[in-house]
DNA sequence: ATGGCAGATGTTATCTGA
């Protein structure tokens, strides 16, 4: 079974991308985010001609989350990160697919840091460190994965010197990161590939993706109960390559059956 | 060190992203 996550940034405006993409990689299970687009904007016919079942949790310009399935509806478990009710971005979204536990998730980017972003993306990360916890304790499969806006380490990072002070790669980041695997969770693309220099995000900028001036910004984070399941994994950069990509690509795994 | 690009909203630009 293979799951991907894809930051789309603007599903509308990327919708052949995407569509491309889906045909071409064939994925069982899809977590996107940034679809910058409210309920009524959603591609519903697309995605459903593509051959896949979705739930959906965006806003207007900003934001927005989703959960695509190609066998069953994925069964909606909550589209609200616990912790915050004044916390109207939508950032999380979690459900039943294929008996896992799927939580899609947008991370803030945080900057500029230090100042008022940075310390909403700090709460936010604590807030899902503790649903992380509750998720742990449940002894399920469970995959969180998405845009984390975190570089775990200086390999995931083209110039890990000029990265110190963004609100990806500052100390205060990693360690929240840190805490969060502390727990129990394997970062798949690390585990199949501890050296490897392997980025999932390019800036639009100064041709970054013909220089692979990278970022790993985009994980699976995978519970105890799937580490033997864990196949392959890899990240789709060709996609990167395409007309109007977005400036992420698709991150995905192989999962063996039980 | 700076500014470069792209999407959404809805304007003759602003905000956000990473």
């Amino acid at each position: 079974m293979r799951i991907a996550t894809y930051n789309v940034n603007g599903v509308n405006g990327r919708l052949p991308v995407l569509l491309r993409w889906l045909k071409e990689t064939a994925p069982d299970i899809v977590c996107l985010q940034e679809l910058k687009a409210p309920e009524e904007k959603y591609p519903l016919q697309a995605i459903e001609d593509a051959g896949y079942h979705a739930i959906w949790h965006g806003q207007k310009s900003w934001n927005g989350v989703a959960i695509f399935s190609r066998n069953e509806q994925p069964i909606e478990i909550t589209r609200v990160l616990p912790g915050d009710p004044e916390d109207l971005h939508s950032r999380y979204i979690e459900a039943t697919v294929n008996d896992l536990i799927i939580g899609c998730l947008y991370l803030p980017n945080g900057n500029p840091a230090p100042g008022p972003k940075f310390d909403y993306k700090l709460r936010w990360f604590e807030r899902l460190t503790l649903h992380a916890a509750d998720l742990m304790a449940s002894g399920k499969p469970v995959i969180l994965t998405g845009d984390y806006n975190v570089m775990p380490t200086e390999l995931d990072v083209y110039k890990p010197e000029r990265w110190v002070d963004d609100a990806l790669f500052r100390p205060e980041t990693r360690a929240a990161f840190q805490k969060l695997l502390a727990q129990g969770w394997t970062d798949a693309i690390r585990k199949l590939y501890p050296h490897e220099v392997i980025y999932t995000f390019w800036d639009y900028f100064r041709d970054a993706y013909g220089r692979n001036a990278g970022l790993r910004i985009d994980h699976f984070l995978l519970s105890p109960a799937l580490n033997k399941r864990l196949r392959s994994a890899g990240v789709d950069s060709f996609v990167r390559g395409w007309e109007k990509s977005s400036d992420h690509a698709p991150v995905w795994i192989e999962l063996d059956d039980k």
